[in-house]
DNA sequence: ACGTTTGCGCTTTAGC
DNA sequence: GCTAAAGCGCAAACGT
């Protein structure tokens, strides 16, 4: 009998990362249409997305240099 | 002054994609989550991976077939 | 005949990705040993990696916002 | 003064790597090119890669095979 | 040496 | 239809 409750542990697992795709398509949707909009506005998208890039590398950057100096302030015995 | 306007406009619109932006890799983390805590049931997050795309597969191709009778049927003028 | 030109031009194309994919994996090896020459002159490859990492970030980033400059020239219709 | 001296090695160590990084992107391009070649002369890129890794996977259970067999003769004594 | 975690390259998808 | 970017899977690298 074990297998069965191995096969319904295994169809609840799916069955829940597969409602999280769809939420994840639903947002990705929902992006577009913002896009969508501020088109709509006079607002160029290729423009937009580049400026969503460049604020996405930079916020990266800024966490990666956290992360460094973290790393010297731990390897100086520092707090 | 519109210039100001159409700044503020574009500043607000982006600040939206940022923001989907974040709950879609939120989602994304959840997902994740989900294939760890499988794994530590024992199952294999590679084959479950497998599993979700062909179940997926499969209903795009039911989906599709599903629009090619819709087709079929307006053509044919019944319901 | 033509489909043993056609095989030939493949096993030449195929060959010239081979030799190149061995030319990437010995670049490869070469950075995996000054990781190692690093470390035995006491430097820790772990934030070495994070400095080379967090030096290309940002460089992309500043790439980045280089195209979109040019980007916004060329809509202002400047040089 | 010694921190100096660390310092200037570490960059020296930085710069070498990011040298390699660069040459090793070099040669992905190139790899990148000579699919695209191949595919302007009729060849699909796709097939092509799933060539290319077949051959690896070959070549590399040869060379397994071989170091087993070394192994052997070596157990046994033999050349 | 093994298992986990992170980075890298390929594949696929979406925009133009 | 093609180019570019996002997401996924794999493989190397770190810590145990």
């Amino acid at each position: 009998m074990s297998e069965n409750v191995a096969a319904e542990q295994l169809r609840l697992f799916i069955e829940r990362v597969e409602r999280l795709e769809e939420e994840k398509k639903g947002i990705s949707d929902d992006i577009r249409d913002v896009y969508i909009e501020a088109k709509s506005q006079g607002f160029d998208s290729k423009t937009m997305r580049a400026i969503v890039r460049l604020r996405k590398m930079e916020k990266d950057a800024r966490d990666e240099m956290d992360a460094l100096l973290e790393t010297y302030r731990t390897a100086l015995g520092l707090v």
